[in-house]
RNA sequence: GUCGAGGUAGCUCAGUCGGUUAGAGCGAGGGAUUCAUAACCCCUAGGUCGGCGGUUCAACUCCGCCCCUCGGCACCA
């Protein structure tokens, strides 16, 4: 079930507030999107991704203030550290957008404000609502504790102010008509069934402003009207589009948004009612192309205990990398979380996979059939004399991946593309070349050159699949045999046999070290 | 309350359309081997498949009820 390429994908990562230090939870949703990216490149798909940080909210004028700086300078010390990221763990965004810093998101997000207004979905309306002082929010009556603020046990005040209103009632039938066809893909399906059931039980109009002065004067200004801002998660939301110059309809906005194949949307569960509801409804009222995709990830616990905001746990990626590799660390956020539900990020169970799994079983197969190249065949991979059983399960393994990776499991690709590893292992066992090598008649000399050929294959492919998720790795297994850097087109490169007879192995260094269990 | 997702070997989890002896990895025990990072490979581990009842020749897999965990239920990653 090859799908069709190559076509034109665009991925995202949802924009994280920038209050607080990037922890493992959003290092996740990096490396899903980076994989998610890295996987259509390789098919030769025209790719952009994009990744960026949400500037705009109350919440960081108020951590700005305990840290004692101004707004901008914190938010800008903060974004760093998430745009920080990238080489830790290997991203390869093409783009990183800020939302309080850079023109090209005010003037879209403005434009795309100014959209809705013209389509007559914006109007003023009174707003009421109780708001605690102390928070500086609204508060839902289900969200007091005996009618008062459960942080400040503060009776919070009713406030009365006019707020611009987008009338998502609207979009109601097109909405649910999007989820029900598919049109909006919601991965996994759970959580779209959850949004379903929220739609069904109607929408109501959305505020979607604030006035200035409760916002501290930090945000988005409201086109034509200085006393209120946009609501963050309006303009948080726009930056899908703002990012690829919405403003002046630019040549990146026709390409990856207009004309894409796939709008995806990687984010956490917690905010999909955002992007599945709100966001499309924005969208059509303005008059875009809607999302195609949305790809959800659960939440992460750290050594089984939840990721406290400041509760000290919460782990830094680049601590992390830092001790264990980024390959080890992309490999186990990859297969070892299974997509869509919440997961446990076990540090012990880490250095576990990097040693039995990277080190013991892939690492290990790269070295013994380098070294038996290099041993029995002078350093030249062999021509095969006949066929073995890898002709087909490469096949298997092409469809399955491909399969696995049209439903966004990225955890089943990887266990995929391992079947290879495994099968290669056991292959070795059976056929023995070490025993081959000590005899001297031609069938065994034959079955000499067909089996090293056959683990340099095997290898070749693996390296193919794992590129997505170790791309490090990846470069270091075609090193060692020989190959090229840039792999194959993808045809070329998942099709059995692709290994140059000839090419000549390197015996490197051992793939993954084994560290010792951290403290 | 309601809706949803889970509850399978010590741990983390797989189990397609119901079908014969319920699987993998880790950990544990044993064996084999030497190409390789003491790695690879093979065997074993005897788990009431949350509980009770039902449908069926046959249920972990379908239906009902119950128990436990986590999450959504209007503006909160």
């Amino acid at each position: 079930m090859t799908t069709p390429s190559p076509s034109r994908h665009y991925v995202t990562t949802a924009i994280p507030y920038v209050n607080a230090r990037p922890h493992i939870g959003f290092a996740m949703e990096l490396v899903m999107a980076d994989v998610i990216a890295r996987y259509r490149r390789l098919r030769g798909d025209d790719v952009r991704a994009l990744t960026g940080t949400d500037e705009n909210a109350l919440k960081n004028v108020q951590a700005a203030e305990q840290a004692g700086i101004d707004t901008a300078t914190f938010v800008q010390a903060q974004a760093a550290a998430f745009e920080a990221l990238r080489e830790p763990l290997n991203l390869s965004f093409d783009d990183f957008i800020r939302t309080s810093a850079q023109r090209r998101h005010a003037r879209g997000v403005t434009k795309l404000w100014q959209a809705c207004a013209a389509r007559g979905d914006i109007d003023k309306r009174a707003y009421r609502g109780l708001y605690c002082v102390g928070c500086e929010q609204f508060y839902a009556p289900a969200d007091l504790v005996d009618g008062r603020c459960p942080e400040h046990d503060s009776e919070p005040e009713l406030v009365e102010e006019d707020n611009y209103f987008f009338r998502l009632s609207r979009y109601e039938a097109q909405i649910l008509a999007l989820l029900e066809s598919g049109r909006l893909r919601i991965v996994p399906e759970g959580y779209r069934n959850e949004i379903l059931a929220f739609v069904r039980g109607g929408l109501a109009d959305l505020s979607i402003s604030r006035s200035r002065a409760r916002a501290r004067g930090w945000g988005i200004g409201v086109p034509d009207d200085p006393s209120q801002v946009m609501y963050v998660w309006f303009d948080a939301l726009g930056n899908y589009v703002t990012a690829l110059d919405y403003a002046d309809e630019g040549d990146d906005y026709v390409r990856y948004w207009v004309d894409s194949d796939a709008r995806v949307h990687v984010i956490g569960k917690g905010i999909t009612r955002f992007h599945a509801v709100y966001w499309p409804a924005i969208l059509l009222s303005a008059g875009l192309p809607l999302p195609t995709t949305l790809v959800v990830h659960g939440y992460l616990t750290v050594d089984g205990r939840k990721i406290g905001k400041s509760l000290g746990n919460a782990i830094d990626p680049e601590d992390i990398v830092a001790r264990h590799g980024t390959d080890p660390v992309r490999y186990f956020l990859c297969r070892h979380v299974r997509f869509g539900r919440d997961g446990d990020f076990h540090e012990a169970r880490l250095v576990t996979a990097t040693h039995a799994e990277l080190a013991d079983q892939l690492g290990n197969l790269l070295r013994r059939t380098v070294s038996m190249i290099a041993r029995y065949t002078d350093g030249g991979v062999p021509a095969p004399t006949d066929d073995g059983p890898f002709a087909a399960l490469a096949v298997q393994i092409r469809d399955d991946y491909e399969r696995a990776f049209a439903d966004y499991r990225i955890d089943d690709a990887v266990r995929t593309a391992w079947t290879i590893v495994d099968a290669a292992n056991r292959h070795a066992v059976e056929r023995a070349p070490w025993k081959l090598a000590k005899r001297d008649d031609p069938a065994a000399r034959a079955a000499l050159r067909t089996t090293l050929y056959e683990l340099a294959e095997a290898l070749r492919l693996a390296a193919v699949y794992l590129a997505p998720f170790l791309p490090y790795t990846a470069a270091q297994i075609r090193h060692q045999l020989g190959l090229s850097p840039a792999p194959e087109p993808w045809d070329a490169a998942t099709r059995w046999g692709g290994v140059p007879v000839g090419a000549t192995v390197t015996v490197g260094e051992p793939l993954f070290a084994k560290t010792s269990p951290a403290a």
